[in-house]
RNA sequence: GGAGAUGUAUCGAAGUGGUCAUAACGAGCACGAUUGGAAAUCGUGUUGUCCUUAACCGGGCACGUGGGUUCAAAUCCCACCAUCUCCGCCA
């Protein structure tokens, strides 16, 4: 959520925002619907402090035997008109307050303007994409001839976008989820979390979910709650209506989990293989900082995800979103896009977001660098580090041999148990 | 799932319809006094948020959350949420 003060004092900065973002929204209602309330509050509130002085003189005047008749009737209309304007008042909060949700984060300066993903920039390279002088075949093929993919039977037990992993597959997914927790815990300081696969509303509103994107995500018929589309939601929530501790920052917690997502809108997309499911591995990243160190904890963020791809030795590159492919909540994004020769391009494996204070302000974070300071909004980012079941596709598709067997990338080895994935 | 209990500031806790939410009392924390220095002791200070304002001032709201009753609610009523204890069920 936007800071309401910039809706007031400088209502051009979000119209330009939105522009950029290719989002046709009128901010107009809300510039109003702010003016209306304050106009009403400033009426109730003088009622109400009326309302409280003549109270308090009553104890004295029945203290006295006064007949206090005609002063209750009095109040009574007070009480009435109290409550009618209260009323108002809720509404056009709520009404407000859900503008305000549907509003999109405020891209950074440095976000190059673009319409949509054409207009990205790429930042680096790492590797150039492998040469193969046999013709390469897609993950899905590769998963299904070793029989460690089963597209068609995760489809009968549960439908299209699951599938079922199995024996040296299986593996693979549980070596590549250890061996992202392990890089990130051991060698690049974050602690590590278990979190809840399903959240309340309340969570899934803290981190730009909802109210805008409630189709996307999957809702539990009998309690209410929300299934994850990603650990960034229970994660950061970890932290909602909190003030922490400014010399803790920067916080930095990894977490496995499944994620899950409908996938609304997509429908055709990427229909074969691992990159389009319901139900996915992740591991993400997120940190809470401060607001002065921000994006210096993007960078390192970025590169603690590009670390993984370097372990596994795959070619990726790293572009900065423009501001018309820019996620809702977010200010800048780099992506890291790994090289899939099956799509003969760079796909999405990991998205790196600052969010800057927009999700601290709907979710309450804030901090104190010092006790005595008056409490500010973090900054809060995540990133992928990485989508677990694309990596496996990655890996297939890249490590894959002539003879339709799958070499190990060396980093896995200790956890696979094996230097090849073949036929049985 | 059943029964009971609890929810007040950083923590413990008092308050059961108005004169104690500028929230008693205790602890913590900050500053000061005392001290060679510390402990102990003494003193002072210490909620958040919204509206208005250049600022000061002023005002509103908040006792788990949301409603209701009342001139007036931490206090009475209803619903919900969370925690604890016991029972049942369960990996």
């Amino acid at each position: 959520m936007l800071d309401i003060k910039i809706l007031r004092n400088d209502p051009d900065r979000i119209r330009t925002a939105l522009k950029n973002r290719n989002n046709d929204l009128d901010i107009t209602p809300a510039i109003e619907l702010d003016l209306k309330r304050r106009a009403l509050l400033a009426d109730a509130e003088q009622k109400k402090a009326k309302q409280n002085e003549i109270t308090k003189q009553i104890p004295a005047m029945k203290k006295a035997g006064e007949n206090t008749d005609a002063i209750f009737a009095e109040m009574r209309e007070l009480s009435d008109e109290i409550k009618e304007d209260d009323t108002k008042i809720n509404e056009i909060d709520e009404e407000l307050r859900n503008f305000m949700l549907r509003i999109p984060n405020i891209p950074n300066d440095e976000v190059p303007v673009g319409k949509d993903d054409t207009e990205n920039v790429e930042i680096r390279k790492y590797s150039t994409p492998r040469q193969f002088d046999f013709e390469p075949k897609a993950h899905w093929d590769i998963g299904a001839d070793l029989d460690i993919l089963d597209f068609d039977r995760g489809a009968k037990i549960a439908g299209s976008r699951f599938t079922v992993y199995k024996g040296l597959g299986a593996r693979l997914e549980r070596a590549v989820i250890q061996f992202f927790l392990n890089t990130h815990t051991e060698e690049s300081g974050y602690t590590e979390i278990f979190p809840p696969y399903m959240v309340n509303r309340a969570s899934m509103t803290g981190t730009g979910q909802l109210p805008k994107f409630e189709e996307d995500a999957f809702k539990v018929a009998n309690n209410g709650y929300f299934l994850i589309p990603t650990a960034e939601v229970p994660v950061t929530n970890l932290h909602r209506d909190e003030i922490l501790d400014g010399s803790k920052l920067p916080i930095k917690y990894c977490a496995y989990s499944a994620c899950f997502r409908a996938e609304a809108g997509s429908a055709g997309r990427d229909t074969r293989g691992l990159i389009r499911q319901h139900q996915f591995n992740k591991v993400e990243l997120v940190k809470f900082a401060d607001p002065e160190k921000s994006y210096e904890e993007l960078e390192k963020l970025t590169n603690d995800a590009e670390k993984l791809l370097q372990k596994l030795g795959i070619a990726y590159r790293v572009v900065c979103l423009s501001t018309g492919d820019l996620g809702f909540s977010s200010a800048k994004t780099y992506d890291i896009e790994v090289w899939m020769p099956s799509y003969n391009r760079y796909v999405e494996i990991s998205s790196c977001s600052n969010f800057e204070d927009y999700q601290a302000r709907r979710a309450n974070i804030r901090f104190k660098r010092d006790v005595k300071d008056k409490a500010q909004y973090v900054h809060t980012l995540n990133g992928s580090g990485l989508a677990v079941g694309r990596t496996v596709a990655a890996i297939l598709e890249n490590y894959q041999n002539a003879d339709g067997t799958v070499t190990v990338p060396e980093v896995l080895r200790p956890y696979m148990n094996t230097d090849v994935i073949g036929k049985k």
